[in-house]
DNA sequence: CGCGACGTTGATTTGCCTCAACGATTGTGG
DNA sequence: CCACAATCGTTGAGGCAAATCAACGTCGCG
């Protein structure tokens, strides 16, 4: 059952009761995205948040010189959330891509507005969720401020080995901030040491 | 009444009533802080979340080669938070320094989880604030993405120009993530321009 | 006054980008 | 199943943005 990977994730932060938990889920249903497809396109209001159950997406931005800017990978287990036009309902910078055929639990908005009525302690999971994310995006500039893309690209490929197997480098020159000619200078210069 | 500024630094995310944002005033207490002093530094704990009533903070952290990077600046309205070693009680990577004399309204760790209980609105509070936040910081790494250090040094000046003109242009640069020299020589063609 | 932090400027170096070309791989339509 | 296009990864030449190192005058402060 694919509920059973967004409910560990949610129990890591938040130990619900088995009854809270399933009220939770029942607000979610499935969705599958072939290879490709976007679920969210820059200029439309994001009006829905997401949990990756199989496959892997890219959020993407293209910025005014063109070059698409990668802000982050989900593949299972992460979510799939644009925070600024979800909360704002603004229209949004971002793609969500499917990198893979993938399968997306879905919330609306005006439901996760029930489910923060209803549930009161599904603040203190989003809010628990939110510092981590925010911890993290954190530590993120910090070591594009103090690391050489080659380092980065290092740190990339240790802490997410299993996202890094399964992308092309074009899509990790995106993240890493680099181009992709760049990254493969890197890369055959990293075999000779 | 300098707890003012914290109520509607407060409201403006949760519309509590005037009973209960007294009730949250009063797990603050007053902390005056002279220019230099810091309020954290790297290693220690992290055991208390601040709010910026007057003066200005810079919370920086020094990396493997001794520069000081600038993760951002806090004067009246902004808190002082480092959300990593906060809500993991960890050793904190970074420094707290007041850069003029300041003043801060503290609430302790172990108030804080009360007020949570307490108070379950709260929860919602730190979630509204912590996704704002969550947003502002992706947006930041986008930025270092996209646009030239000329760029950013132009952003920073337009988007906090009662910071920038109040801290020495070493600190912007710090903040900016670029040499001190390299930001005198950008102020220097601009003006040619 | 004298010291330390600051801002400035120049010379040189380096990390990364741009543009262009090429073979290898993947995907797709006939 | 093949042919072709598209995307990918690689490599090289050249250029630019920013770092490094060093020197110097200025200012605020003890």
């Amino acid at each position: 059952m694919s509920y059973q990977l967004l409910k560990e994730n949610i129990r890591r932060n938040v130990n619900f009761s088995d009854m809270q938990i399933d009220e939770i889920c029942s607000f979610f249903n499935t969705k599958t995205v072939k290879k490709g497809e976007y679920l969210l396109t820059q200029g439309s209001i994001c009006k829905f948040e997401g949990f990756v159950t199989k496959g892997c997406f890219r959020i993407f931005i293209i910025d005014t010189k063109g070059n698409e800017n990668i802000l982050y990978f989900a593949a299972e287990d992460w979510w799939l959330i644009d925070t600024d036009s979800f909360m704002n309902q603004t229209p949004s910078d971002l793609y969500f891509q499917a990198l893979e055929d993938s399968e997306v639990l879905i919330i609306q908005k005006a439901d996760k507005e029930r489910l923060y009525d209803q549930l009161p302690l599904v603040e203190k999971l989003f809010r628990i969720m939110s510092q981590k994310a925010l911890a993290a995006w954190q530590k993120r500039l910090i070591r594009n401020h103090c690391l050489t893309a080659k380092e980065r690209y290092q740190y990339f490929l240790n802490t997410y080995p299993n996202i890094a197997s399964r992308i092309t480098d074009r899509q990790i020159a995106g993240y890493l901030g680099i181009t992709h000619e760049f990254l493969s200078k890197i890369k055959s210069k990293s075999l000779k040491n």
